[in-house]
DNA sequence: GGCATGCTTCGGCGCCGGTCGAAGTGTTCT
DNA sequence: AGAACACTTCGACCGGCGCCGAAGCATGCC
């Protein structure tokens, strides 16, 4: 009996299947570690109860806890376990028959710009997927992608190492398909090189307590010059 | 609140995370259709059981149903559906801490051998995919994979329609990380081609109930020949 | 028509697991 | 030292869900 595969499975499924935990999870999936306090708040539960699902989810190895001091941060154990629940989410965007899409303000600023474990995802991720394409910088397929030697030179001068990148072990450029654009967006090293060096420009900020991102003023700017991107305020 | 991603993910994790349902996903992991007989014999649970679990999983999208006569079989709705399923199992066999494995006779043949939705996995799985990269057919790396000319030349005269499959809708060479030996296989397309090939020219079969494959006794040889794999029995 | 088969719907049972209050441990601040 | 804080453990409650028996529809075979 192929048991043993059904049972681990099951096991994933069950520890995601809580609305709590899933909670907890959907928190987490912008690779920030949040202590055990936090996430109670963002699950809406009590100290006690976030204890027990944390210690669950940590013996599982879905999450990794580091101690500092009286806190606690949790964080998910690896990317491969974000994968997994963004995989998750793309089949609940995909697959589900239509259903209610209560289309509050969060949902909007979520599917424009968002932070998607350490990329960039929404609307403005699709758009710095379409513009390093129709320059030339990479050639993204459903499969894979790769930087053109012409994507080398133009992402270096914006101040990204691509050697130092491609040397890392994990995935150089991956496409990640995008649950709310249902296209893909970069994800990999690549991804997180580009989203980390718009940070430190500061063209885009986080919103507190979520994963939507903001562009700011001198990053409409920077877009539209640099990849001729209009991206709506 | 983000809650309406966390909802969604919830429902997924919630329908996956009942070992009976898993047992039936799994069952259904390998592409084909079953009836809702066969499903519940698979769980080892009474008709009526499995009915209402099958009309969930059919609710939320992830099993389509066709009636044919008396019969209801039931599929994944899609490739995405799988490609979740094998992520999740991707996550129980990387990050969870070591657990027992009970090392069943089974194991051991799904382990040698098995189908993955439409492609093969396994150490034959990896096996051909480390064969194909050896011969310069294909450049797997850990983000996608291309086709070399060569490779175009050599697959074609071993009886795959390289062009043809690279037309289609769906992705031409995808790896998927092989969850018992913790590397990649090749998945999309191509590995749908390859896998179809080789059960038609008779060199591998299934097992029923099951989604091992058996490699026939020509098709340790041709393997040898053709590929220079040395596959146990 | 009569009967077997495949599957569904309904109703009631039983248990697993999420929840919180209370109490306990370890850490930091004054 | 004593108090405040962050988190965990324990125990009890209870709601939800998976389970099966019985009955109800469809379909196919004789």
């Amino acid at each position: 009996m192929t048991t043993v595969n059904a049972m681990n499975l099951a096991e994933i499924g069950n520890l995601v299947g809580d609305l709590t935990r899933a909670q907890m999870l959907t928190a987490l999936l912008d690779g920030r570690a949040l202590t055990a306090g936090e996430l109670a708040w963002c699950a809406g539960i009590m100290p006690q109860t976030a204890s027990s699902h944390l210690a669950k989810l940590q013996a599982a190895g879905l999450l990794t806890m580091e101690k500092q001091g009286r806190h606690r941060y949790f964080r998910l154990s690896s990317p491969t376990v974000a994968a997994m629940l963004e995989s998750m989410q793309v089949v609940c965007a995909v697959d589900a028959p239509r259903r209610i899409r209560p289309e509050s303000r969060m949902d909007k600023d979520m599917r424009m710009a968002r932070s998607c474990y350490d990329h960039l995802a929404g609307v403005l991720g699709v758009a710095l997927a379409d513009a390093l394409t129709r320059q030339g910088a990479v050639d993204l397929t459903a499969d894979g992608g790769v930087v053109t030697a012409q994507g080398r030179n133009m992402l270096g001068s914006f101040g990204i190492d691509v050697a130092g990148l491609a040397d890392q072990k994990r995935c150089f450029c991956r496409p990640c398909l995008d649950w709310s654009e249902r296209r893909h967006h970069i994800a990999g090293a690549l991804g997180k090189g580009l989203a980390d060096r718009l940070f430190q420009l500061g063209w885009i900020k986080r919103v507190r307590d979520s994963r939507v991102i903001r562009v700011t003023p001198e990053g409409q700017q920077g877009l539209k010059q640099t990849f001729a991107i209009d991206h709506p305020v």
